[in-house]
DNA sequence: GTATTGTTGACCAACATAGTCTACAATAAT
DNA sequence: ATTATTGTAGACTATGTTGGTCAACAATAC
């Protein structure tokens, strides 16, 4: 039952995105260097959720990445799906077929409600929401963020 | 974000046993073909749950495994909890010390939350609950019981 | 044109998963 | 006591996933 590095890495990098935001494009080296992530993963990362419209980036000198929509628009569970795929527990919940007598089976009924509720929370947080967390956190301690 | 066949096969055995209970020893080979898993790997999952008191085995001619304590002393979460280990999607949610920054890290809250909300489902059913779940199933559908 | 940035894809080491197979230990029935 | 029957333990393995690295390439600001 864990998350892989995938979704986390790509929620922090567009945590770090929103933080700077309307800012102009920021550097995935600078992305990599503040989140701890090495930059060649994060240029994996970084492509599906461009490919999916959440990133815009700009090539050369001056160019980088920024959010391609207000944070507010982004969705925690887009991020996590992009990355990790369905947030299913098991086959089975999304495709039937996936086992052969998912109609009867009592233990997919629960595999389900952990789906939905899973699903819940990612999809009731925003990345603005993310960020404000975030900022919330360190005004409290009065540092420079870091996540 | 996936359960291993581990948790899930596991969960099948013992509701199967749940099912039987109070009929005596049932034998691995009858639950691993009424589930369809394979004998030698039921006898891996079997082995923990054991271990664990949850199961009682007794060898030899007549002998087989059954549930240790009533079907509604044994919670989902412990059963996947022996089988796949702490339910936490990342490790920092349970050791502050697996991430370096675990102190100021605002997806982690997130994280905490999707921890919370699926043990709160798993720790919530019992064994008994999912066998009447599978019972009432079976009795709508009129067919003999498969999971 | 050149330095700078992102993009792509090939490649890889380590680990986890999902098993199989074999030898062994206990015990009930005879 | 012997034997057939059951669970127990461990070594072994094939496959896939994770979490990367590296090098070549494409776009663009200057
Ligand atoms: S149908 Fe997929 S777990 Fe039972
Ligand atoms: S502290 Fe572990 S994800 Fe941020």
């Amino acid at each position: 039952m864990r998350l892989s590095t995938r979704g986390r890495y790509g929620t922090r990098a567009l945590l770090e995105l929103a933080l700077h935001q309307g800012e102009g494009p920021v550097l995935l080296r600078d992305i990599a260097r503040k989140q701890e992530i090495s930059l060649s993963y994060l240029e994996h990362l970084i492509t599906p959720l461009i490919a999916a419209g959440l990133v815009a980036s700009t090539r050369g000198p001056k160019g980088g990445v920024m959010l391609a929509k207000p944070a507010e628009e982004i969705r925690l569970n887009e991020i996590i799906y992009l990355l990790d795929g369905p947030i299913a527990p098991v086959e089975c919940v999304n495709s039937k077929k996936a086992c052969a007598r998912s109609e009867k089976c009592a233990p997919r009924d629960i595999w389900q409600e952990l789906r939905k509720a899973m699903n819940d929370i990612l999809s009731s947080i925003t990345l603005k929401d993310l960020a404000s967390r975030q900022i919330a956190k360190e005004e409290f301690e009065g540092t420079m963020y870091y996540i």
